[in-house]
DNA sequence: TGAAATGTTGGGGCG
DNA sequence: ACGCCCCAACATTTC
């Protein structure tokens, strides 16, 4: 039996500028890069069209004819990690395997299981930093800690960036374990069916990330960069997206900056899921009404700009940035229910889902996050209307039936939600 | 990357 | 010419 290096796939589909796919071929022979159905994160998807569920079989698919042109496949498997590796162990001479690091709390717990499990074996296994530009201690304050602010964090990150830049580097896929390809899967077979919602497309547009911070407010114009899923399961290198993007706009890369800046706040504090940053937060007594959720749900709520953005949601997987904060002050401030249901609820909505990024910012939006700027942070969904859309061309796109008799009137009123909110939170804070 | 309330200033209309 | 009021525009404070 030929001796085998494994590249484990996860959230880095892709073959270009990919850390544990160079390094395996650097130091190992007969690369066989693999993808494992999780059953245990696939048994928690309700919905088997779950759009990020076909995004992944679509570029794995991609890959694997990328392997076969070299001669080689792409391993796909099914079930519990820990029993794949059993099998797998049972059916090849591996050397080694070779993956990316993945921070969230499941992953870290099932990757110290299989290393627990391939050493037992006499396989090694080496994990890389490849999901994000800085690990979470690369970054420190002069005090040797992590940051819990921003803007200090980012300054740190840009130096840093700038003095050594990130390389781009690809395999020598020479050394890839040459074979017929292996059967692929198709997505029935793993229990799901293709979604209907567009998946999109991988490119970087230049010119829209250099306006970026011009037009990204204006949800009508849908001029962000749709790049979230991509990044969210890595068919794009964070290395060579900031590298681009580092000239083009300041804006655009600070994003890119927020997105490591919550990862490695969760990192080093895995009780921010469940937690308010600031823990006096915690105390909020959420009115956590169950008909009002349903309805900002459902998009149904009597505020158009809400409506707008949830419907959006619902319909493409994805909903514009500025209403994202719209929705989330509105469900958390007016309606007073748990940042924690709205979290929830994105999570299971969202093509671009990333935990850290959606923990982050809907704690930013209840104010209980990082920032300074304390719980008087309300917006009003009128007014919004009036900076960001204007004409009603976005509001009008998704609620059509809006200035009619059939849409709901609000749920609501501002005013008087708004001192609810205020007085709630200036309560809890001072018990 | 908030909004409302309150304060300040200055120009114009008007007696 | 002057004081007064009104109000818009902007600044600051408060929630």
């Amino acid at each position: 039996m030929k001796k085998i290096t494994i590249c484990w796939l996860r959230r880095d589909l892709r073959l270009e500028d990919n850390t544990a796919l160079n390094q395996a071929c650097q130091n190992g022979q007969n690369v066989l890069p693999i993808f494992i159905f999780d059953t245990n994160i696939l048994d928690e998807l309700e919905d088997k069209h779950d759009a990020r569920v076909t995004f992944i079989h679509k570029q794995l698919k991609n890959i694997h004819q990328a392997l076969i042109k070299k001669q080689s496949t792409l391993l796909v498997r099914f079930g519990k990690p820990l029993d794949v590796f059993k099998m797998l162990s049972e059916e090849f001479d591996i050397e080694a395997v070779y993956t990316n690091r993945d921070y969230e709390p499941y992953a870290t717990k099932r990757d110290k299981e299989v290393r627990v499990l391939l050493e037992g074996k006499n396989i090694s296994f080496y994990d890389f930093k490849d999901q994000v530009i800085f690990d979470k201690d690369e970054i420190l304050n002069k005090g040797g800690k992590h940051y819990k602010v921003f803007t200090a964090y980012k300054n740190d990150w840009l130096q840093k960036f700038n003095e050594s830049p990130p390389q781009i580097q690809n395999a020598d896929f020479q050394k890839l374990y040459k074979t017929t390809p292996i059967d692929f899967p198709e997505l029935e077979a793993i229990g799901f069916s293709p979604t209907s919602i567009s998946l999109p497309p991988l490119e970087i547009d230049k010119e829209k990330i250099r306006v970026y911070d011009k037009t990204r407010n204006y949800p009508a114009l849908d001029k962000t960069s749709h790049l979230g899923i991509h990044l969210r399961f890595g068919t794009i290198s964070i290395r060579k997206l900031a590298l681009e993007v580092a000239d083009l706009n300041q804006t655009f890369l600070n994003e890119l900056i927020w997105r490591e800046f919550f990862m490695m706040l969760l990192c080093h504090n895995h009780r921010l899921i469940q937690r308010a940053f600031k823990s006096q937060y915690d105390k909020i007594p959420w009115r956590n009404n169950e008909e009002e959720f349903q309805k900002w749900c459902k998009g149904k709520t009597g505020y158009p700009m809400v409506d707008a953005g949830m419907r959006e949601l619902n319909k493409t997987g994805y909903m514009h940035n500025r209403v994202r904060m719209i929705v989330a002050s509105f469900l958390t401030k007016h309606l007073l229910i748990d940042w924690r249901w709205g979290e929830a609820y994105f999570a299971k909505k969202l093509l671009d889902y990333e935990l850290a990024s959606n923990n982050g910012n809907w704690q930013w939006a209840a104010g209980t996050g990082t920032d300074a700027q304390p719980y008087f942070r309300i917006f009003n969904p009128e007014s919004q209307i009036k900076k960001f859309d204007k004409e009603l061309e976005y509001v009008k796109k998704w609620v059509p039936e809006y200035g009619t008799d059939r849409y709901p009137s609000p749920i609501v009123d501002h005013k008087s939600a708004r001192e609810r909110a205020l007085k709630t939170y200036k309560s809890a804070l001072e018990s």
